[in-house]
DNA sequence: GCGTAACCTTACGCACCAGTAGGTATGCTC
DNA sequence: GAGCATACCTACTGGTGCGTAAGGTTACGC
């Protein structure tokens, strides 16, 4: 008469991957402050103080989203794009494997990116990631010019990288919206607009403004 | 002996005004749900009732903060930015009034696109507002293109216009995040970047991905 | 100088939600 | 099969914040 046979006990491991799968989708459709610990715990199958005993409070559950996906995503893209590759090559399986991530998990992009970069304490956690990322773009434009024997100010590459990695995101955003859309043809027309823009500024080639 | 002499009594018009300043201060500070309107209130010099009968709830107060600061951020770049004047001109213009509006404007840049992105019902609102920035931006290049008797499929052009839109705002966030730097300066960066990739675009050339 | 309409207030009801107290069941070890 | 650790639950509290009811005060028309 117990008819409860088909909720088995399953090891914390399991539970709390399956907590942060329920975690990113209810913070991914509500956001953070919407999002309630109870829908949370409903949607993982799972009662809500077993979310607190296992992840913690609402802003510790919330980080801990924040650094599976942004790990997972990180390391899809370092391990597409080896370092010992040239630029162009380097940057295209970067952005292949960046859109690729964004496609296949478009509820994590948008705890990310979305949500994250909303409330104050967490842009901080999003922003170091964001930087690691700017880095390896600069990195890879510095190496390059370096090749060629010329220099650039470090600032001027940063903000370059952060336009870059501004433009992949906005892009990203744009996949998100269009589930019909191709990662891969994205992450083409991306490296169209990079690639191309960026092999200018290899050159030397510099725009000003003109005189008033 | 009734000793609030300096707080007079104002039309209508100039307290909502005032409470928009107050609201779109604390959204950003805070951001939409942690944003109590006891504080808008208090921020504004006023009492909550008010902002109830002038304003209505909190939706419709995030709304009008979105509608005041997003069509003021238009009309500084379609002021700027005249239809008549060759495509690098026009980008140059309306990157500068971009730059110089989230300069002046931080808070109300960070409600845009900061908060209003994060939650689902606003984020159409802000969709629309972007969506025009994009049409005016793929405007552009098309004319730019049709010029040169080239053509270039919608799709890609909106695309490209997208990830232009994307790069821009995120310099407007570093922008917002360092206090010190100059819309000015940062404006040419941008330039540097979209212009210098789109001149090679408009010029026909192509990146095609390597075959595997 | 008095009515009235607009401006403005204090004080509260009600709902929602983060976090917890305290208890039950299940499997594992010896 | 006793003992124990771990998985899991129902049911509550306390706090916070949206939205409002009901009443006070100032300016302005006449």
């Amino acid at each position: 008469m117990s008819s409860t046979p088909t909720f088995k006990r399953l090891p914390r491991a399991v539970r709390e991957q399956q907590m942060l799968d329920a975690a990113v989708k209810v913070f991914s459709r509500r956001g953070f402050h919407a999002a309630s610990m109870d829908e949370i715990a409903d949607d993982a199958g799972i009662s809500k103080p077993m979310v607190y005993a296992y992840l913690g409070t609402k802003d510790e559950l919330f980080v801990a989203c924040l650094h599976r996906e942004g790990t997972r995503m990180m390391e899809a893209i370092a391990g597409a794009a080896a370092p010992d590759l040239p630029a162009d090559e380097r940057l295209w399986r970067g952005l292949r494997a960046f859109f690729g991530f964004v496609g296949a998990h478009r509820d994590g992009w948008a705890v990310l990116y979305r949500q994250a970069r909303a409330s104050q304490p967490f842009a901080a956690e999003l922003a170091t990631m964001r930087g690691r990322l700017v880095d390896v773009v600069a990195g890879m434009l510095d190496h390059a010019l370096r090749a060629k024997g010329r220099e650039v100010r470090a600032t001027d590459l940063e903000v370059v990288a952060y336009a870059l990695v501004g433009a992949t995101e906005s892009l990203a955003d744009w996949l998100a919206d269009h589930p019909e859309a191709d990662p891969e043809k994205t992450a083409t027309r991306m490296m169209n607009v990079a690639w191309l823009g960026a092999d200018q500024l290899l050159r030397g080639t510099v725009w000003h403004p003109p005189a008033d």
